[in-house]
DNA sequence: TTAAACTGGACTAAAAAGGTCTCGTTTATG
DNA sequence: CATAAACGAGACCTTTTTAGTCCAGTTTAA
């Protein structure tokens, strides 16, 4: 349904405010209070983000997450990664094998793949800081 | 998980094959034959495009389905908006309405909503006639 | 030693997508 | 003017995906 899913909006949510608290360590219980999101939840999208090295996970008490990179280093495509399956608007990875029904006569194939890679390309060129900057002018244009 | 749906993929293939066809009527059960497509979904899809004024449906015997614009001017989100539900990368529309147990607390909405705007953006400025011409493309330096 | 934190993975419930079926209405044509 | 080929409308079902939960580990500061 082209959206995002509440893993990434989560994700995003927690990055922006794990850099906020100056790269300290949080943890998934402080982050789900404050956001009210479901814990276990939350601490799968954190792991996630941890394996794909945009964040740090420290374990035993007192661990936690940390924001290890800085937020325009950071891209929102990295955060659908680790969110989402990989994107792919479409089934048909490369033209060898294509399963689906209407292959023989399929007529998008080769389209569909290029509007992926730009669609990608799209999302790489969009970093967390952007998203912050975006966040704060919207939110002010809407108070004048 | 930021991929099309079946309706829309169905959707370009009819409309690529109904503009090549010289914008003749093309019934369903023509179309739905020759990629393979389960009938009565492709019945509403297409009558989902004639709703918005993409094609024109023609009743009775002999009737069907016909192109009355051009590729260049039927743009990928026109297709999305037909066969998705509205292009909504999360769910606060406006920052009024906004009933998700994060609202108080969220960061993002400012930056989602203006990320939302990008990717309508994005695919308003792709027409079909786009996609033809990079299917094409593709198709010619695979074979390379 | 203990408890607070992450790890890993199975599991369930709800929502969306994909597809089918049925009973219409419209209309060209023999 | 009856018929059959086509679209119209919408209920219905099945499968897949998403969202969320649970539990039995491991790590480590205090």
């Amino acid at each position: 349904m082209l959206k995002f899913n509440k893993k990434t909006e989560y994700a995003i949510m927690a990055l922006l405010h794990m850099s906020e608290n100056n790269k300290q360590v949080c943890s998934v219980r402080e982050i789900a209070e404050k956001f009210s999101i479901p814990k276990e939840l939350l601490r799968k999208v954190l792991h996630a983000l941890a394996q794909k090295n945009v964040i740090e996970s420290i374990q035993g008490v007192r661990g936690g997450f940390k924001m290890t990179r800085c937020l325009h280093d950071i891209s929102v495509i990295e955060i659908i990664n680790a969110t989402h399956k990989p994107v792919k608007i479409v089934d048909c990875v490369d033209s060898s094998d294509c399963e689906c029904p209407q292959n023989i006569e399929c007529n998008i194939k080769g389209s569909m793949l290029s509007l992926q890679d730009e669609l990608s390309s799209f999302f790489s060129s969009i970093t967390l800081q952007d998203l912050q900057n975006k966040n704060y002018l919207r939110e002010t244009s809407e108070k004048i």
